[in-house]
DNA sequence: CAGGGTTCTT
DNA sequence: AAGAACC
């Protein structure tokens, strides 16, 4: 054995108890059966990269009179990050906005609640890497692990051992004393190379700087990333590790430790990474039990032997708005309508469905101010969760907002008073419909070299569409990214069929409605049994959201309409599944995003999302079904539609404060009637949101 | 903690 | 569903 000290390898290799004899092979065989195929990196070569201050990058990009002043990014009212011109004044992150304009009363202040553009960057840089390499690991907007240990083996293959040397910085280590080390981590030295061609891609391609750190694995990757600071990188050599580790002013430095961990290290007298580094192993144990103990030690030690995990597609889409106070049901309906409608629209982008709803609050309390956020969540059923991704996404809007009100008032005793801080929406359990419908790009990265038994979760979806042939080179000809990467199969079964045929086949919201069985229960109200359809529904309530209805609204509504003559309902047990709809074809809109890469490079990554639901085909525009109102005695302004679709509570909530606007009854107007919008329609921004949305005008 | 995300574990 | 972690 050569003198190998403290490396990660040997420590990494002590603890998975591989043998450390195949010493010049770079790779391990791990488990008995060699058929399967687990190879582990015995090395691996990780790849850390981290935005400047990404959203002012963005906003300064969009903006390139930015450039030069002081610029702070804004969210309510902290600076979530600034430029480095604002730094140098003394602008920090996370800071006050007060704070900030104290220090630099210059200060260029732009909004970034609005995560749109930010988000579409980030997927361009982290498609940008994929093009290159498809292990790509996301961390937040503005960081990616990249891990390219199988591209440096095959580098390495056909570089001259010679003359190799470290682009960038090395942790530690004089720049003369650089080059003398360069041939004893060959691996590490090229992927410094690498690591620059990365970021000048990104520069190049994308105008956005960054840092990168190389290093063995995540953990060393991620902490020497940062070391120095704007638009540079820097490598890590294994005999620094400790040195790393051990520069590190205290255990939440560490990635992975937060601070409640931190917390009951410290109840346990450890504070310094060495501390831990030294603590007696059973002790940890005791404590945190033997998983996590044995993950904190060996990050103690820079040893992380945590994969980069392919990130693919998300797994939820959520959109949340938090604020000083918020008090009534109508404010609070606003706001979740609002949310909605921009989740809906980032939903229907995406192009996958969603099967479950989440609802978060954050309630207000003197104490426990912050934190401890509550939530509430069920399935979303089949037919709602497909207008999301249909031309009529506002019926999706009405009736999730009907669900989320519904999940609001088990959280909230909405006759109480409450003071609410924050509202996020959430869809998760995002489902790929439709075979095809992901375009050539993903479904064959599906199958390129299938069959190894540790399986990459996610599908790749509208990220990383790219077929085994797209190769991003790096300059170098000829490098193939065989074996590698697998993914789940896409799930197309019956349901996913039918669901994209019902959507395609679509007609008019109420009229085509034969009355679908209610998929049976759906938002969990306890053992309620269901009306059936073979109840006669009054005329202006949507079957299928009448189903979803708690049994008191719907015993409600089919007493308030005593003879509302109704078709016949029939239930067609099973959906229709006559025609498969043919796909539209992604040369659609601007879900389509291709790279313009350069030609000379001999490589092109193409993206594409999934097609879109589809444009508004002139048929669909929603026949705005003007009912009668089931008269209870809406004003005259609300759709009784969507009215009918919430939970009875809300309803009385609402009505009392109508009637408190419309004196018809008792208090006059303790509250101020607030009608600020009378101003029709034209709304900024496409959106026009506001329920009024759904208000007739009268 | 702030703010608007996101993922994973319990 | 909550907690913890990361940005």
């Amino acid at each position: 054995m050569l003198a190998m000290e403290n490396s990660e390898d040997e420590v990494e290799a002590d603890e998975t108890e591989w043998k450390q004899d195949l010493k010049d092979s770079p790779f391990v065989v791990s488990g008995s059966l060699n058929l399967l195929k687990t190879t582990t990196p015995a090395h691996r070569v990780i790849l850390h990269f981290d935005l400047d201050c990404f959203y002012a990058q963005v906003e300064m990009l969009r903006n390139p009179a930015l450039r030069d002043v002081p610029l702070g990014i804004q969210q309510k009212y902290i600076i979530v990050t600034c430029n480095y011109v604002a730094r140098q004044q003394g602008v920090a992150k996370l800071m006050s906005v007060t704070d900030a304009k104290d220090k630099c009363p210059q200060l260029v202040l732009v909004k970034g609640e609005d995560l749109t553009h930010y988000r579409e960057m980030s997927y361009q840089v982290t498609d940008l890497l994929l093009s290159f390499c498809p292990l790509v690991e996301r961390l937040g907007f503005d960081e990616n692990y990249v891990d390219i240990t199988e591209m440096i083996a095959r580098r390495l293959a056909r570089t001259p051992q010679a003359n190799l040397s470290f682009k960038g910085h090395v942790y530690n280590t004089a720049s003369a004393d650089a080059d003398a080390k360069a041939s004893s981590h060959p691996e590490l030295a090229l992927g410094s190379h690498v690591a620059a061609e990365l970021r000048e891609a990104i520069h190049s391609r994308l105008g956005l700087t960054g840092c990168a750190g190389i290093a063995a694995n995540k953990l060393l990757a991620k902490l020497v990333s940062g070391t120095f600071k704007p638009n540079q990188q820097t490598t890590l050599l294994p005999e620094s590790v400790d040195d790393i580790m051990g520069a590190l002013s205290g255990l939440r430095k560490i990635p992975g430790v937060g601070h409640q961990t931190a917390k009951r290290l410290q109840a346990l007298g450890l504070v310094s990474v060495q501390d831990l580094q030294l603590f007696p192993p059973t002790d940890l144990v005791r404590e945190f039990g033997a998983p996590a103990a044995t993950r904190l030690k060996n990050l103690s030690l820079g040893v992380d032997d945590s994969p980069v995990t392919p990130t693919g597609a998300p797994q939820s889409l959520s959109d949340e708005d938090s604020f000083k106070k918020m008090s009534s049901a109508k404010e609070v309906m606003e706001k979740i309508e609002q949310l909605l409608s921009s989740l809906i629209e980032r939903m229907r982008k995406d192009g996958r469905q969603p099967h479950t709803f989440r609802l978060t609050i954050r309630k207000y309390s003197a104490t426990n101010k912050w934190h401890s956020r509550e939530s509430r969540q069920c399935p979303i059923p089949n037919h709602v969760g497909q207008k999301i991704s249909s031309a009529s996404s506002d019926d999706a809007v009405v009736q999730l907002v009907s669900v989320a009100m519904k999940l609001f008032s088990k959280m909230v005793d909405t006759h109480a008073a409450f003071h609410l801080t924050l509202i996020n929406v959430c869809f998760s359990n995002l489902q790929t419909r439709g075979p095809s419908a992901s375009g050539r790009g993903s479904i064959t990265s599906f199958f390129v070299h299938g069959s190894s038994p540790k399986t990459h979760r996610r599908d790749s979806s509208s990220l990383a569409g790219r077929g085994p042939g797209a190769d991003n080179r790096l300059g170098t000809p000829s490098e193939t990214t065989p074996e590698k990467t697998t993914k789940s199969p896409p799930s197309c079964d019956a349901a996913t069929l039918w669901a994209k045929t019902k959507e395609s086949t679509f007609v008019p919201a109420e009229a085509s409605h034969p009355v679908t069985s209610p998929s049976s229960t759906t938002c969990r109200d306890h053992g309620d049994t269901v009306i059936t359809a073979t109840h006669r529904l009054p005329p202006n309530v949507d079957p299928d959201v009448f189903s979803l209805l708690p049994v008191e609204i719907q015993k409600e509504l089919l007493l308030e309409s005593p003879e509302s003559t109704r078709q016949p309902c029939h239930l067609p047990s099973e959906p229709p599944l006559t025609s498969i709809p043919t796909f539209r074809n992604i040369n659609n809109t601007d879900e389509c995003v291709v790279y313009e890469l350069d030609p000379s490079d001999g490589c092109a990554a193409l993206h594409q999302q999934q097609p879109p639901g589809g444009s508004a085909l002139p048929g669909e525009t929603v026949a705005e079904d003007k009912r009668l109102s089931c008269d209870c005695e809406l004003p005259v302004n609300v759709d009784p539609k969507v009215f009918s679709e919430l939970p009875a509570d809300l309803q009385t909530e609402l009505m009392t404060e109508w009637k408190q606007r419309k004196p018809l009854l008792k208090v006059p107007a303790a509250k101020k009637p607030d009608r600020a919008r009378e101003k029709k329609g034209a709304g900024r921004g496409s959106q026009a949101n506001s329920l009024l949305k759904y208000f007739k005008h009268t």
